[in-house]
DNA sequence: CCCGCCCCTG
DNA sequence: CAGGGGCGGG
């Protein structure tokens, strides 16, 4: 018997994971100090990185064009990729609807793939995993002794009680490290943007940069040793030796946030911090010494991406230890992973493949930790307030005290934003990973979507800059989203975990998507759709509802247009053929489109609608309607009048009304 | 050949 | 709303 779920099998993708990584539109290696290949992939840890706001932060760095050519551009294009044009074969014809997006795609660069090289195995491994485990597991385990953190001396059943609570630290643990790791790995791009500051205002203060030169192993042991919590909350004596660097991070990363964008500017001239790489000033202008950079920012930057991604995902196996061996989950490791290497990156690869598919299929808990962890930027009140940008985004933690569970229980902070900031996190993240998707293991875009498994959200009309105060908002958070359908429970679980298939709320969503888009491109789906798995099931699955949709809507159309025609030449003929939002032909759209009621139909898709009424009336009118395919000039005629969906809708589950609303 | 669309049907 | 056939474009 064939399960309807049957249609959502797995199906191995032959598309190119690499394929969202285009070359840059002229970035001629050789003009660059370094090749922009190397570091393009950076897109995948800038929204790690600058949480709070990466266009914003970036955008200050695009105040110094040319500094960083390479990440300037692909931070750019990033967005876009991840946003607008998220296309993994080239979409052919963007039929009618306007496309942003048309930067391509950064290079596949080194680390793209050297990144792909190590994640791709968490697939082809998942299978074999539970071997491996008996396998390769030993051995790796103990050579992992620098990651106690998922180690447990005792494997053995008896220990039961006091592993967990052994997990309970460590869960204290992870997030203190995932925020640590970040905080690096912002100090790292500070010193990066010190040496290329140093080179650009060479003249002036470069001199002393060899003194101020940070041992790679230096930096790799910064980056890797976090067993002390307190070192891993950011109390360790900094190792770098740049002393305005110890100030801000000292006081944790809240500090440096703020910072970054106005300091970093000044501090180019300021204390010279040189990356090591047992490269000497100087030498980088050489296409080697570019070279050497190159690879050392690679592998830093990949350490610490590879760190906070299995960290993270150990934390979620950690909530779901009932049902992983203890055993699996120590397979983990947080080593430092050596991409350029290959005989060395290879056993970390296949390790960090493994523990990824156990943790993905029993969600049962769904309050992920890492929910309490993320706080809400408006919680420091020194902060500009995050309603500016239509798509705030990323919105971390400021602080490392925001990371304690200790966070005031009555906040009045919408709670939803922390689900949203998540959601970008992770959404936008792990979108720019140079994988299809499909060639992801389940546990990998599970882990993405388990982030949505807080409240659901329909609350993307707070974050809007239009203050609407709806009464009713209330009322869809608390379940009401699936007014009268019965469907309030799949909505929420719709929203939060991402099955391989569609929901009822993704259904929902679709049609509130076809107010702005009758005609979205499958990319513009995927963009909008972020908590799904999309393989080309339900890829089609979702062209068809619009299809669906349009079906319905032409059809009232050309229903109501026909009524109109009977009227006969007076004026009650000009009514029906106005379509006021008190009209029969409004209740029905409505009715179809927006069934509960609690979104507000955008003015301008009255229009539209009303301008195919008049289309189809007109046809009907003139005879035209005798021609076997007189609907396709109609068609063509609305398929351009798609309106861009409003940023809302780029969020898991069901968007509210930003406008007003009664 | 694949994809997306339309149309029809259930 | 899903399936399936037919059609046209790349």
């Amino acid at each position: 018997m064939d399960s309807p779920s049957d249609r959502f099998h797995q199906q191995p993708s032959q598309m190119c994971p690499f394929e969202l990584y285009h070359s840059l539109p002229d970035s001629n290696p050789s003009s660059h100090r370094f090749s922009p290949g190397s570091l393009s992939s950076h897109p995948l840890f800038s929204p790690l990185m600058h949480p709070n706001s990466a266009s914003q932060r970036w955008g200050s760095f695009r105040q110094r064009p040319g500094l960083f050519p390479g990440l300037l551009v692909d931070d750019d294009i990033r967005e876009e990729d991840v946003f607008g044009k998220r296309e993994f074969a080239t979409p052919a014809s963007q039929r009618c609807h306007g496309e942003r997006g048309q930067s391509s795609a950064p290079d596949p660069g080194e680390w793209g793939q050297d990144f792909a090289r190590v994640k791709r195995p968490r697939m082809d491994s998942a299978a074999r995993s539970e071997e491996e485990t008996g396998r390769d597991g030993k051995r790796g385990r103990k050579s992992r002794a620098s990651v106690r953190m998922g180690e447990r001396k005792g494997e053995k059943p008896g220990n039961r009680r006091e592993s967990r609570e052994g997990r309970k630290r460590q869960r204290q643990e992870l997030k203190l490290q995932l925020e640590e790791t970040r905080g690096k790995l912002l100090e790292l791009t500070r010193k990066v943007w010190r040496v290329y500051g140093g080179q650009a205002d060479d003249e002036k203060g470069g001199d002393e940069q060899e003194n101020g030169a940070i041992n790679l192993d230096e930096v790799a042991e910064m980056f890797s040793d976090s067993d002390d919590p307190l070192i891993s909350s950011g109390f360790s004596p900094p190792r770098c030796s740049s002393k305005k660097n110890n100030e801000t991070n000292e006081n944790g990363n809240a500090e440096i946030f703020p910072e970054t964008s106005v300091d970093l500017d000044l501090e180019l001239n300021g204390d010279q911090v040189w990356l090591g790489c047992s490269l000497v000033r100087g030498e980088w202008e050489s296409a080697e010494g570019g070279q050497k950079f190159a690879q050392a920012l690679k592998q830093e930057l990949a350490n610490v991406v590879a760190q906070v991604i299995d960290r993270v995902v150990r934390l979620y196996a950690e909530t779901d230890a009932s049902t992983v061996t203890s055993a699996s989950v120590s397979q983990e490791t947080s080593m430092p992973l050596d991409l350029n290497s290959d005989r060395r990156a290879r056993p970390h690869a296949v390790e960090q493949v493994e523990a990824l598919p156990l943790v993905t299929k029993s969600p049962q808990d769904k309050r992920a930790p890492i929910a309490q962890s993320v706080l809400l930027p408006q919680a420091n009140p020194s902060l500009p307030p995050l309603s500016q940008p239509p798509l705030p985004a990323l919105l971390p933690p400021r602080s490392k005290d925001h990371f304690l569970p200790s966070y005031p229980p009555d906040n009045p902070v919408p709670l939803p934003l922390l689900h949203y900031t998540m959601q970008n996190l992770f959404a936008r993240s792990l979108s720019s990973l140079p994988l299809h998707k499909d060639c992801l293991s389940e546990s990998f875009m599970d882990f993405r979507s388990h982030n949505s498994a807080f409240p659901p959200l329909p609350l993307l009309g707070q974050l809007e800059p239009s203050p609407s105060d709806r009464a009713r908002e209330g009322g869809m958070r608390g379940g009401g989203a699936g007014g009268g359908d019965g469907g309030d429970a799949a909505l929420y679980l719709a929203a939060g975990s991402s099955q391989e298939g569609l929901s009822p709320c993704h259904l929902k969503k679709a049609k509130l998507m076809f107010f702005y888009a009758r005609y979205p491109s499958s990319s513009t789906l995927k963009t909008y759709f972020p908590d799904v798995k999309f393989n080309r099931c339900v890829t089609s699955q979702l062209i068809k509802w619009f299809s669906n949709f349009r079906e319905f809507f032409y059809i009232q159309m050309e229903r109501f247009a026909r009524q109109a025609a009977r009227e006969g030449p007076t004026s009650a003929r000009e009514r029906s053929l106005r379509l006021g939002r008190d009209t029969e032909l409004y209740r029905i759209l409505n009715m179809h489109y927006n069934k509960s009621n609690d979104y507000q139909v955008p003015e301008r898709f009255v229009e539209i609608s009303e301008i195919a009424l008049r289309e189809f009336f007109s046809a009907i009118q003139s005879g035209r309607d005798t021609d076997p395919c007189w609907k396709k000039a109609i068609y063509k005629i609305i398929c351009k009048l798609d309106s861009p969906v409003p940023d809302s809708f780029r969020l898991p589950g069901c968007p509210t009304d930003t406008y007003r609303m009664g």
